[in-house]
RNA sequence: GGUGGGGUGGCCGAGUGGCUAAUGGCAGCAGACUGUAAAUCUGCCGAGCUAACGCUCUACGUAGGUUCGAAUCCUACCCCCACCA
């Protein structure tokens, strides 16, 4: 059921198909981020035509609404919100770092002072898995202490620990509430922070507590400078359970994907996909696109030429640009759409590469057509 | 015709003697955004010169006046709105 076929490899890339109860995912593939249970701005039928084969959800803000308890009573998340396909929820681990000034951590969990309503909701790794299990996505991830990018070794230590310290208890949790059903997996996380020995340490920590279906690598794109990412990327890369998917969380913008996929990663989720299209910037083969400059007034052609999405086949770039200085929400919706269609597509082409030998030419060929130009 | 209110930068709208090139908002211009506290946030936004500090000019309906100093006070005129005839 949490099957991972290597099927192909290319240098360092991957090629896959991960089996998951909701369905099957071919890597390398981009995981549109929904949040509060949909991809924002979204229907879930327009996520699916993007070619996006799992999205996720989140713990902390499903907890605070709905609440799992009204998620599991309506069917669990995939019933709930209709998406059919696989899921992965995350586990509030995030949270730990966004919400830095709304949350106090102890060994025992996180007491976070609600943003909505200012309640106090404490998440420990036994609750953030209870939670996840009412919500029932296909995977689980571990909760996790995540820091900023520029922390101190000692606090990255201490971030690093306290993760792995609470993956035995999600992990004993989870068996718990999964007793042997099929319905959910459970990937672990590796911390650290931007320093080789502590992420080494986190892998091997990690690692002693498997086996797992899955690993995942948190705490990047954190603040961090992008040679510092691919550096840990590189040192973890070759000691990663070669059979298992990797799942590099949080990341990223197009360039970022290209790069991660050269260094063995299969599985990437970010939202900047639908925040930049929410707020005016595209992502296009000739580089990054803000729909609302003058110089798109009058402009009859498409958003991305080389684009395929429903956007870039329909409207013209003078269109977007006039929904989004009329605040009209569809061209919120229609840049959404295109940048999640981008970054699944860059999975598409990466994997079609890979499946042919040839995908460090193609990296290369897309890296400099991509950085060439910006707004052209 | 009478009475009252009002005319401020592209628009709306504060300001009732100096701290005012003039609060705000909108529009405009530019930037940011990476496991979503985000349809958000930041900067610029009269003209000219300057890399910048800054300098010069023009500006609060029009024309005069008072004052060391006026968008703010006075006079006349023009225009707009409301009510009454």
């Amino acid at each position: 059921m949490f099957d991972f076929d290597l099927t192909h490899t290319d240098g360092d890339a991957r090629a896959g198909t991960l089996h998951l109860p909701h369905g099957k995912v071919q890597t390398p593939a981009f995981m549109p981020v929904g949040t509060l249970g949909a991809v924002r701005g979204l229907h879930p039928a327009e996520v699916e035509r993007t070619g996006a084969q799992i999205i996720l959800g989140n713990t902390y803000h499903l907890h605070l609404r709905p609440g799992e308890d009204v998620v599991q009573a309506l069917g669990g998340l995939h019933r709930f919100t209709t998406w059919r396909k696989p899921m992965l929820t995350d586990s509030g681990g995030f949270q730990v770092f966004s919400l830095e000034t709304l949350r106090t951590i102890t060994e025992a969990g996180v007491e976070f002072t609600s943003h909505v309503d200012g309640s106090r909701r404490f998440l420990s790794p036994e609750k953030a898995m209870e939670i996840q299990w009412a919500l029932g996505a296909d995977i689980a991830m571990a909760f996790d202490h995540v820091v900023p990018g520029g922390s101190t070794h000692a606090h990255a230590e201490e971030g690093m620990e306290r993760s792995l310290r609470w993956l035995a208890r999600c992990r004993a949790r989870h068996a718990e509430l999964a007793a042997g059903s099929e319905a959910q997996t459970f990937w672990p996380i590796i911390q650290g922070g931007t320093y080789a020995d502590l992420r080494l340490r986190s892998l091997e920590g990690t690692l002693a507590q498997g086996p797992w279906t899955g690993t995942a690598i948190g705490g990047l794109s954190v603040g961090e400078p992008k040679p510092v990412m691919h550096r840990v990327l590189e040192e973890l890369g070759p000691r990663l359970p070669r059979d298992r998917p990797r799942y590099l969380m949080g990341v990223g913008f197009p360039e970022d994907l290209v790069e991660g996929i050269a260094r063995g990663v299969d599985v990437f989720d970010c939202v900047a996909a639908t925040r930049n299209g929410r707020h005016g910037s595209a992502w296009t083969m000739s580089g990054r696109v803000n729909i609302r400059k003058a110089t798109n007034r009058m402009a009859a052609g498409p958003l991305d030429p080389d684009c395929d999405c429903e956007t870039c086949q329909r409207f013209s770039r003078a269109y977007l640009r006039h929904l989004f200085v009329a605040d009209e929400i569809l061209g919120l919706r229609l840049l959404s759409l295109h940048n999640v269609r981008f970054l699944v597509r860059i999975g598409e082409l990466a994997r079609a590469a890979i499946l042919e030998g040839r995908f460090t030419p193609w990296r290369h060929e897309w890296v400099g057509r991509y950085t060439q130009g910006d707004d052209a």
